[in-house]
DNA sequence: TGATATGTTATCTT
DNA sequence: CAAGATAACATATC
């Protein structure tokens, strides 16, 4: 679902293509997505998107930002008169606007900026920029892979916690950017069990975890994200790690190391997928 | 038809 | 009180 990978891979492309162009208009059709003045940033031109886990940040150049978390099914989809000949996944509903579509960002240049959200869990909020560590996912979140998250924190964390491994990697306020898929396929990867304890794991099993943590993310960067539900980039494309998957989703078929069929379990209300046989 | 999937948060339990 | 467990949110899909 959307996981580091997915969300990194919309920023860059919001920063491609957003970055420089002013705020026209915002049109909003579903109230409950979108908190804040919309007021505030009409008129203001975008400078950075930033990412922190799997929250965005467009900064303006008036000392207010849009703090986005898009959760299972939010999509943001750039048009304008280059882009508009690139067919849009099916997962974006077809044409844009649609019945998903909750916001839109009307921008300088004849481009507009969709928010799509199937399920509604997504939110935008519109904050001065210095007030961006005050929203409390942002300001609980955890260290980060290839950013502050080192191995020697990441033992720490691992080493101290009670938590089922795989539940931990997902906790979002011990580190951040990990979900569902990436979860599973980096414990298969580091042939770990997911239903071990995270302080009963060898610090050679942690260090190899870690790598394979880093190896499984940035293999889904490479591939532009899972669009294993309906995830697409900033363009409404999709991605293709779901082709790479290890052990996500892949219950019943044979592991690709040993050939075992693969199994399909519930941890902390997650489905979890593992192969039996060589995962310890 | 109704169970299922998902990230985060609120709420319950231990 | 804190850590962990679980329910709730919404809705397309199987």
């Amino acid at each position: 679902m959307p996981e580091l990978p997915e969300v990194e891979t919309i920023r860059l492309g919001l920063q491609k293509y957003v970055v420089g162009k002013t705020i026209e208009n915002v049109e909003i059709r579903l109230p409950k997505i979108l908190s804040g003045d919309p007021k505030e940033i009409v008129g203001a031109k975008i400078i950075d998107v930033r990412r922190f886990g799997k929250g965005l940040v467009i900064d303006l150049d008036n000392n207010h930002s849009i703090a986005i978390h898009i959760k299972l099914t939010g999509q943001f989809i750039y048009r304008d008169s280059e882009t508009s000949s690139l067919k849009l996944s099916p997962k974006t509903g077809g044409t844009l606007p649609n019945k998903w579509t909750h916001v839109i960002f009307k921008l300088s240049k004849s481009a507009v900026l969709y928010y799509n959200d199937l399920r509604q869990f997504g939110w935008i909020r519109i904050v001065k920029s210095d007030k961006i560590k005050e929203i409390s996912f942002f300001k609980d979140l955890g260290p980060e892979f290839f950013k502050d998250l080192t191995f020697e924190k990441f033992s720490n964390i691992t080493s101290k916690s009670n938590l089922k491994i795989k539940v931990l990697l997902m906790d979002q306020k011990r580190m951040s950017g990990i979900g569902n898929i990436y979860a599973n396929d980096a414990l298969f990867d580091a042939k770990i069990d997911p239903r071990r304890s995270a302080k009963q794991i060898s610090e050679e099993e942690v260090k190899k975890l870690y790598n394979s943590i880093l190896k499984v993310l940035t293999l889904g960067l490479r591939n532009g994200g899972a669009s294993e539900l309906n995830y697409v980039n900033a363009l409404g494309q999709e991605g293709k790690y779901q082709n790479h998957f290890l052990a996500y989703a892949r219950d019943g078929e044979k592991c690709i190391r040993c050939g075992t069929i693969m199994k399909k379990i519930t941890l902390g209300g997650r489905g979890t997928y593992f192969c039996p046989a060589c995962q310890k």
